[in-house]
DNA sequence: ATCCCTGCAAATCGTTTGCATTGTA
DNA sequence: TACAATGCAAACGATTTGCAGGGAT
């Protein structure tokens, strides 16, 4: 990811790498919130703004994915920045993306059906994680 | 839809039946802000406090369906108010929402790939539509 | 040394809420 | 008549912007 910033002549600032770090190596999907609270143990003076203004860069990159959700705001995903398909929990927030072959069929065949040329999609799928589904 | 109204309770007002109609009578998944104007053509005082109010009154009766988008405000389907996929168009906004059978099929995959109990999805592509994409 | 990036605060935008008034049933 | 719905304005929460100062190259 650092390589996509340098070529893109961006700088490498200690809050950029943060933010980086956070999206490598954790596969929760973490918010915007979420992430400013982990880069700000580090350096505390951090700001909102500057983790949005960071997402905003790697996204344009293509080195994050943003899942955007209406009413709870945005989750990103660092590990697999092509759109595919995700299970949400609906009482704990976690966020799944398995292995679902038919996506790309079923991105063909909706532009076949609907006579759009598709460049992009959102497969968002909502119910209760294993965990909760047991504390129900 | 009237009757879902009564059923439960609530009153029809005017206002309401005006959003009514132009759910019931229209496919192009209007937004809240085209759905108040329609409204406040007929009644000028109509404020769009109302319009939100009754379409959250709607959406928890099942009688539409919402489509949230993050960053363009929400879109409301009443002619099909369950999950079904939904084509936008990234140049006007329109919005197509052919039959895509493999849908429960993935609805079901997805159930059985991350153990998550599936209760709803939004299925998104994102494109040109057929007009845009000849005046491209 | 240059100019980009940061951090703060204020601005925005869609949506929600509180409350007095109005209108339906 | 009673109580729910309306309409206004203020509140809200997530995200964005403008700008002065600080830091990466």
């Amino acid at each position: 990811m650092t390589q996509a910033l340098r070529q893109a002549g961006q700088r490498i600032t200690p809050q950029r790498l943060a933010v980086l770090e956070i999206l490598a190596g954790s596969d929760e999907h973490p918010s915007v919130e979420r992430i400013y609270e982990q880069v700000a143990r580090e350096f505390p003076t951090t700001s909102l703004a500057t983790v949005y203004k960071t997402l905003a860069l790697l996204k344009s990159l293509d080195q994050v994915l943003e899942l955007g959700f209406a009413h709870w705001g945005s989750r990103y995903d660092g590990k697999q920045p092509q759109p595919h398909p995700h299970a949400v929990c609906l009482r704990c927030g976690a966020i799944a993306d398995p292995d679902l072959p038919q996506a790309q069929e079923m991105a063909r065949e909706m532009a076949r059906r609907s006579g759009y040329q598709i460049e992009r999609h959102q497969l968002d799928f909502f119910g209760l994680c294993p965990d909760c589904r047991k504390k129900k």
